[in-house]
DNA sequence: CCGGGGTGCTAGCAGTTGCAAGCACACTGC
DNA sequence: GCAGTGTGCTTGCAACTGCTAGCACCCCGG
């Protein structure tokens, strides 16, 4: 049994003891790795399948949304970031709805909300919802406040 | 009184009506300009309103957002377009939800909507919706489909 | 063999994005 | 006067985005 021995032993029993703690952090660590690639590759990924899904080449696919193929294919294959400009148009070829792909790349989130501003809205600004949005616990002119 | 005279006078009383309809196409197309022009800043214009309505500087917001003062000052002038996750920052500098900064830079609708992927999901493939998701209306290898 | 169609990817480049360093100006206190 | 703080903006630059031209490979028909 290949056990890992990068620290002194303490005794015959331990030795084991340790080394299988040791490869239990390791698959942690090799999870969270995943989990860490995983998001990076999450939207490529998830444009790939569902390319593949609707059995679209990737020039089809290209072509139909209006972005240049080697440019998707580097985005599938997480080499670039694309915009969310590039997103709506892969969505639109792949048609699906935009706000599937920002979810997956993590500029939206999953659950629907109103787009309302506040609350320091211009237009319901009173001297109470003024004092409210004050920014400097300090006086206005006070405070380190360099740039 | 400055009548516009860029074609020849039909008469003596068709030239003042000639140029009075002349007048009102120029409004029209300076109010499409106008119209233009808002689109293209209403993003930078929006933030400006909203930051200047929490009475807070641009640089008090731009350290709150995580986004440098001249870019910041510039995206308010409409010299840069920002991307979504800079727009995020804002936002949450702002203390507004970033979807209402997506819709104003019309990268996201108005109306909430759940982001799900259709029609062609990989997950509900079935043969009847295969061929709904068909992309060629002719043949997958025929066409000319040079990309 | 050839040419024609298809596929996904590489490499170089122009334009864009976001930043740091710095400027000019205003205001305040000594 | 000075120095210190604040304000918004200009400029130059590195990194990034999205593209075009081209490559290698596959399959098919003449």
């Amino acid at each position: 049994m290949s056990a890992p021995n990068d620290r002194e032993p303490r005794g015959d029993g331990t030795a084991e003891r340790v080394g299988h703690a040791v490869e239990q952090v390791g698959q942690v660590v090799e999870q969270a790795g995943y989990a860490v690639g995983q998001a990076v590759d999450d939207i490529g990924a998830y444009i790939r399948s569902q390319r593949e899904g609707a059995q679209v080449s990737l020039r089809q696919l290209a072509r139909s949304a209006g972005v240049s193929n080697p440019y998707l294919s580097q985005i599938e294959r997480g080499l670039r970031k694309p915009s969310a400009e590039i997103l709506q148009q892969i969505a639109k070829g792949l048609r699906i709805s935009a706000e599937a792909l920002y979810v997956k790349a993590g500029i939206l989130d999953e659950k629907p909300r109103a787009p309302s501003p506040m609350p320091c809205s211009p237009i319901r600004i009173s001297p109470s919802a003024r004092s409210r949005c004050s920014w400097t616990s300090t006086s206005p002119s006070g405070g380190r406040t360099t740039a």
